[in-house]
DNA sequence: AAATGCGATAACGTATACGTTATTGGCTGG
DNA sequence: CCAGCCAATAACGTATACGTTATCGCATTT
């Protein structure tokens, strides 16, 4: 039987904890697929998997399990594990879900009120959006806006909305990338997103949750509206 | 090695498949939870746990790790596997989120507009809370309550929804059961939803998401309060 | 008696073994 | 040549085996 091998044990002294293979396999399998290594439609069978992340079946099946529950792969049992395309309507679904959570968050940032460096988090993020547009950089504006919407649910101060965000938000990734290439330049976001942050300053809940609610929603419309125009019923 | 008795497959024909183990460690380990068999607090081994449902443990642990990343329970390497109490805070976040997944399910409902049949899925379930209440069957009412809430968001047209809803319901199962005979009889409930159907025919989604959103946290501030003030601030 | 050290043991993470069953490729009959 | 059958096989679900390591009891020390 192989074990992790002792003398490889990333460095550090104890209270470095080797993670566990089952974490390793969903981590790696999802960074492929995020990463487009992995193409939707793709079909790995479970021992292939784990001879490639050098692991065997049983971390590698827990992984799959897990990111099947995620909505990122389908597993079918005699034909290996698919990754699964997102339509148009699964992007209707998911944005309808992140403008519902995030706006509740928002809601509740604005409720509970920030402190001086919570608020830095925000600024920082749409500063950010907008140095990367100015530069024309769509995957630094990307990052940005990602790192923005982070630090919202991360404040709104609830952790399971934040970790359900951040689940569903990852399911979008790779439609959010392809279209950032299709679309106008996306200046009406940096802006939304300054108005936010006036609201949540200024504690105006409803607003804070009406505005980001719109903007959720007219970003999910258009990017739907990008993937049907470009016939990109299936990524 | 000992495999499912071919003799004992459940009756039926060829379509009728053996449910998997893991599936029905899951469910039957979850149902433990929900119906206090397995009350918070409490920890159990992995290999008791296999012993217990007739399996090995290879099942148990997948169903293990999926009630973990559902709140149910934490497993704890060498300690087992432990029931979660669920705190007064928990039940904010729960609810919190509840009020925001269904609330938009609300509003497409009534965006959308509904059929005839399934208005009265709503006015169905509705009506059964008020013979429940009127006979002073609690049981009843939170099953048709329930019910209610099931119709709402299945109905919202968004499967990805319902989903996330159904597992966060679950989390509150308990919480709910215990303040049920606690509260004030849930009149209020039952108004509540008749006005939320009434605006879902009407088609007014924002009167619709409004309604419903400030019902949910209406029920989710009264039930955090008593949990409070009866110092239930674990179960 | 309390604290420390150490060995036994139990529980876990992972690997492997194994029965079951769907799929596949070839073969046979039309 | 194609449809249907059959055997081989591959992939999966589940069980079991096994190395690792945390915990616990017990003995030794102060």
């Amino acid at each position: 039987m192989r074990y992790a091998d002792p003398t490889v044990d990333r460095g550090l002294s104890p209270p470095m904890r080797r993670k566990p293979f089952t974490e390793q396999a969903y981590e790696q399998i999802k960074q492929r697929i995020l990463g487009n290594a992995l193409p939707p439609g793709t079909q790995v069978l479970e021992q292939q998997l784990a001879d490639d992340l050098g692991m065997s079946r049983t971390p590698v099946r827990e992984a799959a399990m897990r990111l099947a529950r995620e909505g990122l792969v389908e597993v079918r049992p005699r034909h290996g594990i698919r990754v699964l395309p997102i339509s148009a309507g699964d992007m209707r679904e998911i944005y309808e879900i992140l403008t519902a959570l995030e706006s509740a968050a928002a809601e509740a940032c604005a409720r509970r009120g920030l402190g001086e460096a919570e608020i830095e988090q925000l600024t920082e993020a749409v500063e950010d959006m907008d140095r990367a547009l100015a530069a024309d950089d769509l995957d630094a504006w990307a990052a940005a806006d990602e790192a923005f919407h982070r630090a919202l649910t991360g404040l709104g101060g609830n952790r399971r909305l934040q970790a359900l965000v951040d689940t569903i938000w990852d399911q979008a990734h790779r439609a959010r990338m392809v279209t950032l290439r299709l679309r106008p330049k996306p200046k009406g976001s940096n802006d939304a997103h300054r108005a936010l942050v006036a609201a949540i300053i200024a504690r105006d809940a409803e607003t804070a949750r009406r505005l980001h609610s719109q903007h959720r929603q007219e970003s999910g419309d258009l990017l739907v509206d990008i993937l049907n125009h470009f016939g990109l019923s299936q990524l």
